[in-house]
DNA sequence: AGAGAAATTAAACAACCGTTTGAATTGTGT
DNA sequence: ACACAATTCAAACGGTTGTTTAATTTCTCT
């Protein structure tokens, strides 16, 4: 069982991965799919019965990647525990891997742009054992991580402060035009973001800059409504 | 000139926005706008030239009306200066009208979902133009009003801080799912959320606890920031 | 009233869609 | 080597899409 070359099945789900990613669900059809993976076009309906499962199954690896990879970065921060994670690393780590793990995948921004469509749609695919399955683990995690490092924090915000720093990098992605590998040892950031500015031309910055910005607000919002409170 | 009901244009106009905004793009035929408008097929090419065209059109309503609203909200505010502005107040205002505004208007988070697919393919409509007419003027507004209650305030960071706000108001928008008019008599606060919280269920709120949520957390997060500077 | 432009209509057009069919091919276990 | 299942294939199916055509009706102006 050593093909050389992978099994159908799988070329499709790459290639799947691939076009969708960079041209959304409804774009892509499946004579490009089947062409791009150098198969026959009746592959898909027999491989994955509908080209909708096709599609689920891509957000299905691609979520649970960009989960595990969460998991593991607020698990690993969580162990060293000399010196002590602070406020801010927590949410630098959350915030740079999801950046990092969205932009630097096949697709770049495309993905996100193209899942979180679907996700708004009729009741085509279950969000509520995908949220149960690929959100929610990442929320828990990131929750209780806020609450070694902010015990004052209240649980009842926290879902409102998780909101808002989700929106933030969401909003960040979405801006995400062009990619270019500016250093091809480093490529990861290298990554270009150009964000309207109040006035001016488009500015192409980097995803460190970008993680360090959400992280300051995020972290100055963070103490600052704490602050407030018991003023 | 007086027509009783409106000529052909308008109502193919009016039904799109309907349509458009619930269902996307690609998801409404021009048949079903045709049916729903009460005109013929042919109508569509006849007077836009397209079904692109007629898309571009009623966003092109919208946004200038989105764009009115908030650059009057804007502009009333700095008038009234007894008492004058606080920072808060400022923020709260273009939290509050974009959220009111997008999610009053028919169709409610439909049509900026639209919007936002479109505006990220490509160059199917002149984004720059777009952005230069709908955008800029709102921030623009926006960022001289927070000049003038924060002066202390960075230039160069207003346009990251525009962003986490916008970002966290589209979050919130996106993930509106139910539309309830509570109180018949003041329906625009009726407008409810299911926001998914870290855990449990989906928790109804009103547009209120929105814009109070994103007002503290911005707030904190811009004065938190330049007290850190500052240090 | 009548000529000419504007608007509306039913019908057809060509292109593409996702899916299915049934035969041909390849792989597997005995 | 043989029987049988799994897979691949070219071809076609039924349906929908946006757009166009050409005839007809409606409106406008002299």
């Amino acid at each position: 069982m050593t093909d050389p070359s992978p099994p159908t099945k799988d070329r499709l789900l790459e290639a799947a991965e691939h076009l969708f990613a960079s041209r959304g669900f409804d774009e892509v059809s499946i004579r490009e799919l089947a062409a791009a993976a150098g198969v026959n076009i009746a592959a898909v309906n027999y491989h994955f019965q509908g080209k909708e499962n096709l599609f689920h199954e891509v957000c299905a690896r691609r979520f649970s990647a960009q989960r595990d990879r969460t998991l593991q970065a607020l698990e690993a921060l969580q162990k060293e525990s000399n010196p002590p994670p602070t406020l801010a690393m927590v949410i630098r780590t959350l915030v740079n891997e999801y950046l990092e793990g969205t932009l630097a995948a096949d697709g770049g921004p495309g993905f996100l742009m193209a899942v979180s469509r679907e996700l708004h749609e009729p009741e085509a695919c279950d969000r509520g054992a995908m949220f149960k399955n690929m959100i929610q683990p990442v929320f828990s995690s990131f929750s209780s991580a806020l609450q070694n490092v902010a015990p004052q924090l209240d649980p009842d915000q926290m879902t409102w402060i998780i909101a808002s720093i989700v929106g933030q990098i969401h909003h960040f992605i979405m801006r995400w035009v062009k990619k270019e590998a500016m250093d091809p040892q480093n490529e990861t950031y290298g990554i270009m973001l150009r964000i309207f500015p109040v006035l001016g031309e488009p500015l192409p910055v980097y995803i460190e800059q970008v993680t360090d910005h959400i992280t300051r607000f995020t972290t100055a919002a963070i103490t600052g409504m704490n602050r407030e409170e018991s003023a």
